[in-house]
DNA sequence: AAATAAATAT
DNA sequence: CATATTTATT
């Protein structure tokens, strides 16, 4: 039984947090053009975490520009901007902003940031700042945080003493698939497994991280200007295979070129691992320095 | 209809 | 900032 469980959890793993496991359904909300024009601080972090995981890996071979302005709708969708007709739409600046998805890079960049900060310093507001995603609220970080806080009790209740965590390529499960995906697909620090009634010894190693510095903070930004490009990308549900059984499989979808500056700016405390490998995603650390955007990090 | 994830309110 | 509650998606 537990070969078999670990035999698809294999399949599972990997399939995972498959290279490109984004899964963009796009759907057009509102004209980027508009929402930028609004300057509306809201409506651009899904296609901005969407790029990130995107420009995270490699991609890069798709045509930047899709200079099909058909391209009818992919699923269901239409309709939404009235354009000035018609009708009644709903004002640019009340809307809402979209629901933020945490990403498996994204929870990385997370965790990683977490870690580095220790529990003690892991806070909302530095959590984001360290994290340096444009586009990220404190309250998203707030929120994340409260479930991976609850994830993380859970884990010990369940593994306490033991010694599942494997540490690199391992995937720290507790034997438990059924736990809460995301969370699932990014190694737990260690430390983070302690039990909170700090009794007896054991202060852990890591009472702080010492300051390091540097860092990307990766962004997609497009420049506003001639052309329409890129549209919203709302990506609304990820249904993917939960079990063994990949029918369709290749998903492969990757359009849109992002640019990416390295951004060694003030307040970035990098998440130059001192322990916890952090590739920084980007291809920045084989040598090349990728350019990332870094955005003038008007953050919230 | 139930379960989960994120947002929002306290 | 933390926690609780509500809302949206699947």
């Amino acid at each position: 039984m537990r070969e078999d469980d670990w035999n698809w959890f294999s399949k599972w793993e990997e399939e995972l947090p498959s290279p490109d496991e984004l899964m963009p359904l796009s759907q057009t909300l509102i004209t980027p053009d508009l929402a930028l024009a609004f300057e509306i601080r809201g409506p651009s972090h899904q296609q901005q975490q969407q790029l990130q995981q995107q420009q995270n890996r490699q991609n890069f071979s798709a045509p930047p520009p899709p200079p099909q302005p058909d391209s009818a709708e992919f699923e269901s969708s239409s309709a939404e901007l009235g354009g000035g007709a018609g009708g009644g739409e709903e004002p640019a600046r009340t809307l809402k902003r979209p629901r933020l998805v945490w990403t498996p890079q994204l929870h990385k960049r997370f965790v990683d940031a977490v870690a580095h900060l220790g529990i003690k310093n892991a806070v909302p507001k530095t959590i984001m700042q360290l994290m340096s995603v444009d586009g990220l609220t404190r309250e998203n970080v707030a929120s994340h945080l409260q479930k991976y806080r609850l994830y993380l009790k859970r884990m010990q209740g369940i593994n306490h003493g033991g010694s599942a965590a494997a540490s690199g390529g391992g995937s720290a499960s507790s034997g438990d698939p059924a736990t809460d995906h995301l969370f699932a697909s990014s190694p737990v620090p260690p430390h983070f497994l302690h039990h909170a009634g700090g009794r007896s010894n054991s202060e852990h190693f890591m009472p702080y991280m010492p300051p390091v510095a540097a860092v990307a903070a990766v962004h997609q930004q497009q420049m506003a200007t001639a052309g329409g490009h890129m549209q919203p990308q709302y990506h609304h549900h990820r249904q993917m295979g939960q079990f063994g059984s990949p029918p369709s499989g290749q998903f492969e979808h990757h359009f849109l070129s992002r640019q990416a500056q390295m951004g060694a700016s003030n307040l970035s405390t990098g998440i130059v691992n001192g322990g916890f490998a952090d590739d920084v995603e980007s291809g920045t650390a084989a040598n090349g320095r990728k350019v990332l955007t870094l955005f003038p990090t008007r953050d919230n």
